[in-house]
DNA sequence: ACAGTCGATGAAAACCTTTGCACTGTGAGC
DNA sequence: GCTCACAGTGCAAAGGTTTTCATCGACTGT
């Protein structure tokens, strides 16, 4: 049986509500009277229940936080972010992980609405009007989607798709494939948007090239029209997908990145782990799983107040080893055996 | 303004009592009534306040999830699992990042125990004291530790190791070293005791190396300390750390696996996606996460009955393409000409 | 026709906390 | 010496639900 704020002030000699105050709002009680009732409440180990606070103060000191699959590093560091910032707000994660279902999504925030303070949505697979509905009984930050008259973090993945772009026409490709991912994805369609700018920008040819999902294996696949499109650069659309690309170019017999260069997205830690390493652009997972709970803390503290805010992360471009200057055509036409001379 | 269970009532025509016992023991109302009453909170979109349920109840229908790092991808597996039983069993599940400190970890459950119906704890690194003193107060229940008295889901290490041996020994490999993980770490322990045994009964010679952190970049190091303990096969604490020996290898120049076998641990993603693909020996992750609270929720329905169950779920060896038979003597110590011929 | 049962329902207590309001006493200002 | 303000504290209501107990009517068995 837990110990509750009955007993402390039974054992302190005062009321109830002088205990409840030594805890909240300790000037408002003399300095000998706190210090007992404090003394008393440590000695107890005393911690007040939260289900009954919730029900009065209607704040439950929960956020929930749901993301399309748990087991995706990239969202599971966006969780870690925000599940640290909680901590520190003393505020409690609820995970939630909708499978990448849009109806499964929009029945957990449904669930979750009566026992959170606010939701932490990350990359919102759900329609407009459903978000809509869904936003309009639970204060709400979205991740990676943008949604007008909704507080969002975004990652700057158009810029981050431009830094790509250029490194790769810097080192002179002309032609560049690009893989993109899930249509109804705000990063999806960011991504394509920084791709058409950059490279009308740096006049190369983009052939893109897709939808295709965001794993590994949709990667094998891709890589084969790849080489069909006679591209000397691939930008795929994150890690994983890259990692495919990787693989099925080394059951094909082509070198990277000597014959063809490969680009990563989301900067995971297994972009690093690679042989050679994945040159990738870096994700602010952590950063943004911060800010967005302190943004919903924010919208909590004063309600009005910032409905519209949206904070833009920027993204980092890593250039690791799969990224070099293209074959010259002559070479790329010939033989084998002057491949080899030259990795 | 959220709709309560008094507003049902008045609506249904009927007292709260009617309303609650319509929703939870629906054979205790007349069949009218009960229709009746069911179209009305259906029409008010009426969900039960958990905080007020909780509150009379003492059940507050949370679980607690805590790992020592939400990022890795081996625990948000478990992760996974865990949530997927927790949901199809109406509970919500809360999450805690323990950053791998023992510390911040009791702290964690202790600020949790008053708000969840029990714990499952992963891979705790808490001392057995801290263990006991944590469990008096919460259900809880362990993976991947052992402790007398607590229930516990465990993955067969030792056996998979054996597996792991047994593979590399009929292959032919006579002298194998081992990476070690976490010395707290129970599953460290085991896969120790799993290689002892293992390899007195296939007879071959184990060298213990280590131990590591359970990191890509402690496989770097670690690579080399393989290579000058003159053993033609490595097996490594996790996919992690084996992808830290490849990618140390490759620098090297040493090719795997026709130079060297390499065995990971865990069976993650990344094991299938790197080139050559990593034989692994894999683990039952989701599976076990699921148990894990199958088995919380089994102790919270009937407290005393189980508190010593142990549950063990098997590993299975995955063979891909890192390990093949070792060169023959005679080539390993020749040029590196005769090698090219056998790649 | 009557006692006894049982099914269906309602009233009210209980869970634990926060907080508005009321009360007491002390010191300041006149 | 009297009023007033105010600091410190307690009382009690409120929050939404579950559950025990009581009530009431109808039905069964004799």
């Amino acid at each position: 049986m837990a110990v509750t704020i009955h007993e402390v002030a039974r054992r302190a000699g005062v009321s109830v509500s002088t205990v409840s105050r030594a805890l909240a709002v300790p000037d408002l009680v003399r300095a000998s009277t706190r210090d007992r009732v404090l003394a008393v409440a440590e000695e107890l180990g005393y911690q007040p229940n939260r289900a009954a606070r919730g029900l009065i103060t209607g704040r439950t000191g929960n956020i929930g936080v749901v993301v399309p699959d748990v087991a995706n590093p990239f969202f599971s560091a966006v969780l870690k972010g925000a599940h640290a910032r909680a901590r520190e707000a003393g505020q409690v994660v609820f995970l939630a992980d909708s499978a990448e279902d849009s109806r499964v999504e929009a029945e957990l925030v449904a669930a979750m609405g009566k026992q959170v303070d606010g939701i932490v949505l990350c990359s919102a697979r759900m329609g407009d009007e459903e978000l809509e509905r869904s936003a309009g009984s639970t204060p709400m930050v979205l991740v990676n989607r943008r949604k007008a008259g909704l507080p969002s973090v975004l990652m700057d993945s158009a810029d981050g798709m431009r830094q790509a772009v250029e490194h790769v026409a810097a080192l002179g490709h002309r032609r560049i494939a690009h893989l993109s991912g899930p249509v109804r994805s705000w990063s999806s369609a960011e991504r394509l948007r920084g791709l058409r700018e950059a490279a009308a920008a740096s006049g190369v040819e983009a052939v893109e090239i897709g939808p295709f999902p965001p794993t590994f294996e949709a990667g094998l696949p891709a890589a084969d029209l790849v080489l069909a499109s006679g591209a000397t650069a691939v930008l795929a659309y994150n890690d994983l997908m890259a990692l495919g690309v990787l693989n099925r170019l080394a059951v094909r017999g082509v070198v990277v990145p000597a014959e063809m260069s490969v680009v990563g997205f989301d900067g995971t830690q297994v972009s690093a782990m690679t042989t050679p390493a994945l040159t990738t652009v870096g994700m602010p997972t952590e950063t943004a799983g911060r800010a967005a709970v302190e943004l919903l803390l924010d919208v909590l503290a004063r309600p009005e107040h910032h409905s519209e805010a949206a904070r833009t992360l920027p993204c980092q471009l890593v250039v690791r080893s799969t990224t070099v200057p293209p074959l010259p055509q002559a070479v790329r036409a010939g033989a084998p055996a002057r491949l080899e001379a030259l990795t």
